[in-house]
DNA sequence: ATAATAATGATAATCGTTATCATATTTTAA
DNA sequence: TTAAAATATGATAACGATTATCATTATTAT
C-alpha cells in the first residue's frame, strides 16, 4: 500500500505544474527552495514510482541525463541539439489516431504488442536556427 | 587529419556486419576475440567518431546502456521491455515519404529545423507475448 | 627515414543513478 | 487514539556507464 508523503506530493505537483522537462537534478534544486531538507534520493525514488504508475514520462536525452515530463497525454518531442530545450508537440485527434493505427500495423509486422511509443525529432529549434 | 587504425576499421566492420544492436561493452567483448589487446576506451572513442560522421546511430535504451546500430538508413525500432531485444522495422518508400512529410510539417509548427528522427515502439515482442 | 600527427591501451576520474540503512513518518487496526 | 506495522525519508556509499588523462605506439606526410 502506497503512502502519501509530503515529498511525493511536492514532486508530483511540481512536475504537473511545469511544462519544461527537468532532469532529476534540476527538479531537486528547485524543490529544495520549498523543502530544503529533501534529499536527491527521494526525488529519484519518487520519479521511478511516478513513471511506473504512468503519471510521469521518462525521456532519454540524446546526450545528457534523463528528463521527466509531467504530461502523460500522448504527444511527441522536439529536442534542440544546440540549446537542449525539449519542446512538446501535440497532434490533433485525427493525426493521433492515424499514428496509433500505424504503430499497431507496424508492430504486427513483427508480431509484437506495442505499449508505448516515443517519437522524438532532433534538430535546431526556432531560437537556434 | 584522421588516421585509419586497425581498430577503427574493425569496429566499423563489426557493426556493419551485425544486425543486432550491441552495447559498447558487448561489442568490446566480441572484438577482443579478434584483437585481444583492444581497449574499451578505444571502442567508445571510435563509436563517438562513427556516430558523429553519421555512419552509426546511437540508440538510447529505456533502461540499460546505450546501443549502437550500424544501419544508418532510416528505419524505426521496436524495443521489447521483457527480453530487451531491439528490432529494426523498415517502412516502405511510400510510408517513409509520408512520415518525412509529417516530420517536416510538425517541426514547422514550432519553427524548428529537423535533422533526424527517432521513432521507438516499446512493448512485448513476438517471443515474449 | 624521419618528423609530425593522431590513435591506442591502461586506468583514473566523473557523472548519473541506485542501494543501504538507521531514523522518521504515515497508515492500520485494536 | 494510540501502539504496532508498514513504508518513506535523508545521508551517503556503491555502482555502472562513459569520458579524460597520459605515456606509448601506429599512421601519415615530407
Amino acid at each position: 500500500m502506497k503512502k502519501y508523503s509530503k515529498q511525493r506530493q511536492l514532486i508530483y505537483n511540481s512536475l504537473k505544474n511545469r511544462t519544461d522537462h527537468p532532469t532529476a537534478e534540476q527538479l531537486y534544486e528547485d524543490l529544495k527552495l520549498e523543502m530544503p531538507k529533501i534529499g536527491i534520493a527521494t526525488v529519484y525514488r519518487n520519479l521511478i514510482e511516478l513513471c511506473e504508475s504512468g503519471e510521469v514520462i521518462k525521456l532519454k536525452s540524446l546526450n545528457g541525463p534523463d528528463r521527466y515530463d509531467g504530461n502523460n497525454k500522448p504527444h511527441i518531442h522536439f529536442e534542440c541539439n544546440k540549446c537542449n530545450t525539449l519542446y512538446d508537440i501535440f497532434l490533433n485527434e485525427n493525426d493521433l489516431k492515424n499514428m496509433d493505427d500505424n504503430i499497431n500495423n507496424i508492430s504486427s509486422l513483427i508480431g509484437a504488442k506495442p505499449e508505448k511509443t516515443f517519437l522524438t525529432i532532433i534538430g535546431k529549434c526556432g531560437n537556434c536556427t
